[in-house]
DNA sequence: ACCTGAACACCGTTCAAGT
DNA sequence: ACCTGAACACCGTTCAAGT
């Protein structure tokens, strides 16, 4: 619903702007949250500020730049920092956090993933985790694999969580009407019932098995460090 | 270009059928990996096919299940099965073959992530890894779990991997004109030249770090079960 | 059954014209 | 500087009309 249904406002700029970037942003983000990522459009998104379509290009160079600005806006908002002693735990909550901001903004995956390039802000929870990696001796390619393996899990269990894939992943719906028998999911069927899933705690899950992964390599590192002083003392 | 410039079709049904919905689906995909899944168009498919736009209704129900259909098409011709001993390379083929066939066609990825329902042949690497992992004691949630892992690592890293994110993952090129300052970022700027970036091998360490993990539960099983049983005799 | 042509209700974006 | 209105080149899809 527009701003001004009934006066409507002539050409020529107004006396007070009835438009902020950063206005746009927002009511852009909250239409998003509403009405989902495929809803915004620059006509629908002019409709909801009472304004015309051409009046958001005073603020915005494109929707792409829109896009992009939304999710530089909302990642920024996030604080990755935290000053827990362990590692582990800088790590973990840094990704949790990560998390939780897109939860709370069901098409933040989606819009991340039509960006052509990341929002700085993303690159937060990668100095983190290499920092804290440093800490155990795990430096170099193997702390930035740790990095991605994190970081694509998240985003990824992020991408299923959000679009709600239970409908389409549960097997006895997925598999009706296709060409694949039923008796070829034997354990798919015999597994955990979809219906009690929980994110969250797969979540939790999936960050400690990678970072006992890292701590893995941390000790084989301080191990092959030793033999090799044994050797040359 | 289309297939009958110069002699326009007039209106009616053809002697021998132009069209088939096989036909639709692979010239689909071909222009997909040919100029990227945004080109994909009703109007510019029927355009390649010398065809008007609506006769792809004739065999297509819309957009969305002509999408489905070429996603179904691609995951259906991966062989997921092989007959390794080492339930380890059985799950680490089984993905490293989803990988491959994601990398054959760039546009997979964004394809498969487009859809509301994953096509029905995905669920062959949840049986294989369910069936291995059950092999060595890992069964139902945490099974579950380690399945997820290794299906969101492996989609995250390729989506990463195939729009070439190191232009902008490259922090000198992302953090130019940004708000935030390169001194925040030591760790990363000090980390791997990402120039020299190994996806295939990163994709390998990612795989053996969740294997380890579903290793490690196997073993924490069996050393209880042992547990229970030196208790009960 | 299978194709065309015209039409509808949308898009993002440019450009000249207003104040 | 900042907004409007008309226009351009696109979309997906429906529907009647052809054979």
């Amino acid at each position: 619903m527009p701003r001004h249904p009934n006066k409507k406002r002539a050409p020529g700029r107004p006396r007070h702007g009835t438009l902020t970037r950063e206005l746009i942003l927002k009511r852009a983000l909250g239409l998003m949250d509403r009405e989902g990522f495929e809803a915004i459009t620059m006509r629908r998104l002019a409709d909801h500020l009472g304004v015309t379509p051409m009046a958001l290009y005073n603020h915005v160079r494109s929707k792409k730049d829109l896009f992009g600005s939304i999710a530089e806006y909302l990642t920024t908002q996030i604080n990755f920092d935290c000053d827990e002693p362990d590692w582990r735990d800088r790590i973990s909550t840094c990704f949790r956090r990560l998390r939780d901001a897109c939860l709370a903004h069901p098409s933040a995956v989606h819009l991340m993933e039509s960006l052509e390039a990341a929002p700085p802000a993303v690159f937060r929870p990668m100095e983190i985790t290499l920092a804290a990696l440093d800490e155990i001796g795990v430096t170099g390619k193997d702390a930035v694999r740790i990095y991605f393996l994190l970081m694509n899990f998240t985003m990824g269990q992020l991408s299923y969580e959000i679009r709600g894939p239970f409908e389409s992943l549960d097997p006895a719906q997925a598999l009706a009407g296709s060409r694949l028998k039923g008796a070829e999911f034997a354990y798919i069927q015999r597994s955990v019932s979809f219906a009690e899933w929980d994110f969250d705690s797969a979540f939790d899950f999936g960050l400690s098995v990678i970072l006992n992964g890292a701590e893995q390599i941390s000790a084989r590192r301080t191990k092959s460090r030793a033999g090799r002083r044994a050797r040359t003392t």
